[in-house]
DNA sequence: CTGTTAGCGCATTCAT
DNA sequence: ATGAATGCGCTAACAG
């Protein structure tokens, strides 16, 4: 291994103290421009950067952070991942990425998130659609590890900030998009019930047919897995129904499920969008290659990942305050228990030849990458 | 912040040294079973984690690993990444995760891995697809610093270890496939010949054609961008020759590229299989759903990653020794500089739709998941 | 404006 | 089989 340089290097080189060499790497302010600059000048020959374990372990806090995603190959997990990643790097924390993978996910991310506390090695986490594991991220929260949540849960956990889109209204857009091209029979595949986000696209599908004084007709609504194979089954289900009582129109909480109502209505031979339309729920980078090229509710994952993270960090920088001194603290103003941010982000309908109301353009296929 | 619990206090409660203490928490043998029995105990009740920070300082060294990945939306990154933290966790190493994102591209990844050696958080270095920039990791690589490479690079920097898929074969087997379905005049769309990987894939493609007594035309072969832009731009070129000089099938050296195609194929009226055969390179998640189904050469990505990292926790392991006591070393076997394994590893190719092999058959719609 | 003094939490000699 | 002592590299009071 290579010298390592350290801080009492350039000190003795720059014939200062540790601490003001420290200080000018802090940018704190009482430093003589003169000697600053001197500093920084040896600083740089020497190529030195401090050690984070060790100004972590002084300091009483790292300039890491932990990201907690689920599968890593879910639809949106690394477009999101994108932008926190560019948001991380533009400050100088790290990231540490936890992934719930297939295998562990029965000893719960309750492992992980003991292992994220326990170990203190981060300054806060940000979870991204956590799913059950909620509550481990309240105890977390309550003991006043910052926290920031994407999505996801049925009552947001209390006291955690949170971020997510506008799903029922994103539902509810979809749906009446098909309403407006004259549609009556819209048959709706939901996500499985034990997800919110289910529930909230059911209703916005709800409030698109009921504004347009159509009934909700339950036969019509299916609960699929959010994946391709149930979405199949469901299709098949309602479309092998007689010609009068066949929805003309599906909407499928998820893409991956609108891919499995393509291949249901190609094994029966209806072509899509002329014989049945179809809109999806995501916008997964690959709903633009499919054929028909998918129209869809695009999830603002990019706004998501960036706000989330600038939240959580801001967190973090507050909680910067009280070290672990034993100071004569101001009586603390009684930590007033702000409300946690809820924030919700607007979706956008994405229209594609899925659902028909496009003439079919081959430049349609053309990713959007 | 709930009360850090340390070791010092389980040193305490369990009336024995921090040090006893932590002989137990590493397994040394020299302890007494009884008084190891009770540490453990109490290590359990108060739920003690030691501090990664702490420990890092005091051993020198710490449980982290650095990976660095290109765009993360890339197709396979994901994917490998899941492989990768699935054997990270189970170990107690963390992964911090570095992307090389869009924006940032020029100042390189040089600045990450500067950051990454200086900063001395992380104990290793796995490097996916790095691109131009494995010159800074061959730098890293002399300071002793253990890194191991996936992938990418033309001549695969020397001294560094090195995972790669078996491009060459690979595309040599989806030649062939398309000669043995009787085709003859086969085109090929190659990445930018600036990567490595291009090269190698072309070289599969002629093989095969030498092979079969076929030669090379090279106004068969265009030079195309890895994105379905670029394919689509190619295979438009390629298609609107006239017939008897059209090919009639196409190898992409990418799945995006094929995708290209497919849209090139439907402008222009022509079907496929029927009357283009294609055969992408990748096997993206959403080549078993594009339409049709494409027919393509698998990377072992799951089998890349998990030798990568396995590889890489060797070597870190391995590293342990040289600390930095000045000890009586054994005059250091003269540290033989072992040649860096390369380990290649095969490709399989997986037929879809797209090459007319397959009656279309609807179940092969399904996904893969 | 600058240096001195203590640790942060743990691992590791070196004694016993 | 166990403990005392030392220091990893840095930050942060507290004096000058």
């Amino acid at each position: 291994m290579a010298h390592k340089v350290t801080i009492l290097d350039i000190a003795r080189l720059a014939k200062v103290s540790t601490t003001t060499v420290s200080r000018v790497l802090h940018n704190k302010p009482d430093v003589d421009p003169a000697t600053r600059e001197r500093i920084l000048r040896i600083v740089e020959e020497q190529g030195f950067v401090p050690s984070i374990t060790a100004a972590g372990l002084a300091a009483g806090r790292n300039p890491l952070i932990s990201v907690l995603v689920p599968a890593l190959t879910w639809p949106l997990i690394p477009e999101l991942l994108l932008s926190v990643a560019s948001v991380v790097e533009s400050t100088s924390y790290e990231m540490v990425l936890y992934s719930i993978s297939s295998s562990n996910h029965e000893r719960d991310c309750g492992k992980i998130i003991d292992r994220i506390l326990a170990t203190r090695l981060t300054a806060g986490l940000l979870a991204v659609f956590p799913g059950q594991s909620s509550q481990h991220l309240t105890r977390l929260r309550r003991q006043g590890f910052p926290v920031v949540l994407i999505d996801d849960q049925s009552p947001p956990p209390e006291g955690i900030p949170w971020i997510g889109a506008d799903n029922r209204r994103g539902a509810y857009e979809a749906t009446r998009h098909l309403i407006e091209l004259g549609h009556r029979r819209i048959a709706h595949i939901q996500g499985p019930l034990k997800y919110c986000v289910s529930h909230e696209r059911y209703q916005g599908y709800c409030d698109a047919l009921q504004e347009a004084g159509l009934e909700v007709d339950p036969s019509l609504v299916l609960e699929g897995d959010f994946m391709p194979a149930g979405g199949q089954r469901c299709a098949l289900a309602l479309l092998s129904r007689p010609a009068s009582e066949r929805p003309t129109a599906i909407f499928a909480a998820s893409d991956y499920m609108a891919y499995g109502v393509i291949a249901a209505a190609e094994t029966l031979g209806l072509r899509i969008p002329q014989d049945l339309a179809l809109v999806g729920f995501d916008d997964n980078p690959a709903s633009a290659h499919v054929r028909p090229a998918l129209t869809t509710v695009r999830q603002p994952v990019h706004a998501m990942g960036e706000q989330a993270i600038k939240l959580l960090l801001e967190m973090i920088e507050q909680e910067q305050m009280p070290r672990r001194r034993r100071q004569t603290l101001p009586a603390t103003a009684e930590e007033s228990p702000r409300e946690a941010p809820r924030i919700v982000l607007p979706t956008s309908l994405v229209i594609r030849e899925s659902c028909g109301a496009l003439q079919r353009h081959p430049s349609a296929l053309l990713p959007e990458i």
